[in-house]
DNA sequence: ATGAAAGCGCTAACAG
DNA sequence: CTGTTAGCGCTTTCAT
């Protein structure tokens, strides 16, 4: 691919200047002449001259896009959270007059980040090299959706285990204390977490765990539905299902209708993320809300502040909140 | 924000030989002995140099990065088929090597994308002059899901009208001639063209059309929701309505539910875009599928042989197909 | 306020 | 096969 011509020099001569005024022009310095500043400016208009990114890169060795690297795994790419979280950054770049370079990497290798004058990392899974990679470079750096313990690096998660256990004590308050757990890809950490929050709740209430009761998935809804056919199936089925993620819950929901049952009535059904799709089934799930949007936003502001210089890493935990809808009971 | 120092010179000494020969290996030259090979090799390993882009980029005239544009705007980006577009280019970026630069643009400016080798348009929506400057800059474009008539560009769009049309006959084979449709938002070339279609498949039949049987929407579920209010509150109500997007439709079945309708069996509904919630509804919707991750694909393709120096343009319309499922009758 | 000149890190002829 | 030498287009001292 080739890029174009046009260049600093011609828009210097046509305006009849040094290319250091055009440059002092382009970058907005105060000391140029209102009349220089007008010739300059016309001239670019003139020759619709836009700045190389890469020069201007190059010679000033600073540069304002940010990567978002996203693992290009199946059960997460494919979620809800990924396209918030792109909107989310995506947006606030534009904003910001930022460049974002999308990364939906498959993992592996150390990809070629030098261009990006930050790296934002959405989860760490197959990638955590990259992000050791970057870490040594000294690229400014942020974790979302991961909170990372061992590694010096701003990170942004959510809360997954507190709103796990608040989801499952929620059902316990309802009465339930056959409660199963459709958990998601332990592969991610806020499967793990969230399989964490069942099992602390289930024993902060002396509910002893019922290991037939937590079923692993890959967040799809095949595997939602086969789980949910499996729970339905035992000898002594569930009352209330905690679900991972709110698409999993539609499929079990789905099922559990199939089969004659009723939601909330036979089974309540608890979700996880507040996609809005949970509020179109047949019955609207109840569920625990993320803060995505603000979570994106966090991320890309304290990357900003890191690459102005910002040295002191934040760690924090974003809390969820329980959506009361009409699937317990 | 500030980029990295390790160059090509440290390498070159370290390896003991030219900075020529380093680059060659970097960009796997074959006239390399073993040897040097792989002392660069090892050098490069040693001092996990990675080369500065904004530099090759620069010395090379040539880049590897595809700007994706998509307009901010509210009921296109927050679609379903935002997510596809997203997913189905940048997963083929990674695949391919290129880097993905996303724009999602509020419109106006004509902002910077000289940093790409090659730009794809989704959609033309309050940025038509960006198109129009990229293709005087000899940039390598393609527009996709806009079929765009009146310039030299190569897009590739899907044949929303003939899918409309399908739906609605559909509808009509069924024995409806009481259809009305929720159309999108027509700023949007989709909406304008589905809704043609809708019209062209009435008239083709000797259906009269009935203006109250005619919604414009801007694609949010509010306005669906609204929309199908209305329809319902008609003296005539319709018998079938053609919804121009799945999640639009499914909002119009929960109204149709809430009233104490039901789906099929009272009203007939019909979705597009076979977003896959259509399935998880309380009645699977019966829909158009667009060819998204196709579109996606095909684009970036073309867009590959147009930066490989391909001259001829050429401009494709995807098919779409009728899947029938559980919510017309 | 302005310009000359020296790079930024790399690639690409061009010799050898 | 390998090194030398120019730049790529821009920013940035450093003079003026």
């Amino acid at each position: 691919m080739e890029t174009k011509k046009t260049n600093i020099t011609e828009v210097a001569e046509l305006a009849g200047v040094s290319i250091t005024t055009v440059s002092r022009v382009i970058n907005k310095a105060t000391s140029v002449s209102e009349a220089n500043r007008r010739k300059v400016e016309e001239a670019i208009r003139k020759l619709k001259f836009v700045p190389s990114p890469y020069a201007q890169a190059l010679a000033s060795g600073k540069n304002n896009t940010v990567a978002l690297i996203i693992p290009r795994y199946e059960g997460l790419f494919y979620s809800y959270y990924a396209l918030e979280l792109i909107r989310g950054i995506g947006t606030l770049c534009d904003v910001l007059k930022l460049d974002l370079l999308l990364h939906l990497t498959a993992g592996r290798d150390i990809f070629n980040c030098k261009s990006a004058g930050g790296i934002i990392f959405a989860d760490i899974i197959g990638n955590r090299s990259q992000l050791e990679w970057a870490l040594r470079e000294g690229i400014p750096t942020v974790v979302i959706n991961s909170f990372v313990d061992d590694l010096e690096v701003s990170c942004i998660a959510i809360d997954n285990m507190g709103g796990a256990k608040e989801a499952v004590k929620y059902l316990i308050s309802l009465g339930h204390t056959k409660i199963a757990h459709i958990a998601g890809d332990t592969i991610s950490q806020a499967a793990v977490l969230r399989l964490e929050g069942y099992e602390k709740a289930l024993a902060e209430h002396g509910i002893s765990e019922n290991q037939e009761y937590i079923v692993k998935t890959d967040y799809s809804r095949g595997q939602a539905r086969q789980a949910t056919e499996k729970l339905l199936g035992l000898k002594d089925p569930p009352t209330a299902i905690f679900v991972a993620s709110d698409s999993m819950a539609l499929e079990a929901m789905a099922v559990i209708m199939e089969k004659g049952r009723k939601v909330p009535q036979d089974i309540s059904i608890i979700g996880f993320d507040d996609n809005p799709s949970s509020l179109y089934g047949p019955v609207a799930i109840t569920t625990v809300r993320q803060p995505l949007i603000k979570m994106a936003e966090e991320g890309l502001k304290e990357l900003y502040s890191l690459t102005k210089g910002k040295k002191e890493i934040r760690k924090t935990l974003l809390p969820t909140e329980l959506i009361i809808r009409d699937s317990c009971k």
